[in-house]
DNA sequence: TAAAACCTGTGAGCTACTCACAGGTCAAAG
DNA sequence: CTTTGACCTGTGAGTAGCTCACAGGTTTTA
């Protein structure tokens, strides 16, 4: 396989295949008549557990680490488990702050129905964003 | 006021308040005796007015730009409700995203429970991820 | 007076790609 | 058999919003 037809196996832009082999993810072998690189089942295989892992929130470096691991025969299932359970605490951080945000946003724009726009004036800059915080009622900014 | 007078009074890195300045939303005069910048209050002002825009989503342009209009006595808000309302989508639409990544994941572990680790022995890497999305039931995945 | 703490601008590094460029290779159409 | 178009190669830059490192100048403190 060459660099398209493993792209196109796995779904994605040809320059990510090469972006991965330069990062290691990935071990294709040369033909010395045209210096194309060569990808197998196993190449396609692994661009595809990367794209999962990537999916998951796993970064390249841990990819990269998981793929060695495999290759020197250990299992890095346990491994897996650990940085999976992270990323999981992680999501639902992410989750709680972007909820806050969004009922300060949706507080803060009601709020704003009943605000003048407001030509600035040397001293205020836009009213709507300045006092946006303290438009927003206690209640709404805790979930 | 000098770099770190500023960046304490909005609590950020002395190194964000050189950015910013490089990316025209600061304009502090410059004293000539040391070539040092010289920040005001309506600079504070700036400083911190960014800031609270940043955590609303905005981007750097169009903070310069929201910030350009208020100096030319325009007024920039019902551009802000516009982008404000515009981000709030966006925000909505990530918080969807990453709900579902989150079903995913805590269906995935646990499902994950009854799964042995497994070495890897060639063709595959680690069952745990190339089988994670299979072993999510439908019903987990639509929100 | 000497050391510590600040200031300056520039340039690189971070993430995970994506795209542009210049030049080499190959398959099929004319 | 040649040309055309689609592919291949590596390298380098661009993306956003900082953050940090560097080398050299200035000010404050002990």
């Amino acid at each position: 396989m060459k660099v398209k037809d493993i792209a196109i196996g796995a779904g994605v832009n040809p320059d990510t295949v090469r972006f991965y082999t330069r990062e290691g993810l990935l071990k294709p072998t040369r033909n010395p008549d045209n210096n194309y690189q060569h990808y197998d089942a196993e190449d396609l295989r692994r661009l595809r557990f990367a794209r999962k892992a990537r999916q998951l929130g796993f970064s390249l470096p841990e990819i990269r680490q998981i793929l060695e691991q495999a290759e020197d025969h250990h299992s890095p299932c346990p491994m897996v488990r650990d940085v999976f359970q992270q990323r999981l605490a992680e999501v639902e951080r992410e989750i709680a702050e972007l909820q806050q945000l969004r009922n300060r946003m949706t507080a803060a724009l009601s709020a704003w129905q009943d605000m003048p726009d407001g030509t600035p004036d040397g001293h205020t800059i836009c009213r709507l964003i300045e006092h946006w915080d303290e438009s927003v009622p206690e209640s709404a900014i805790e979930e």
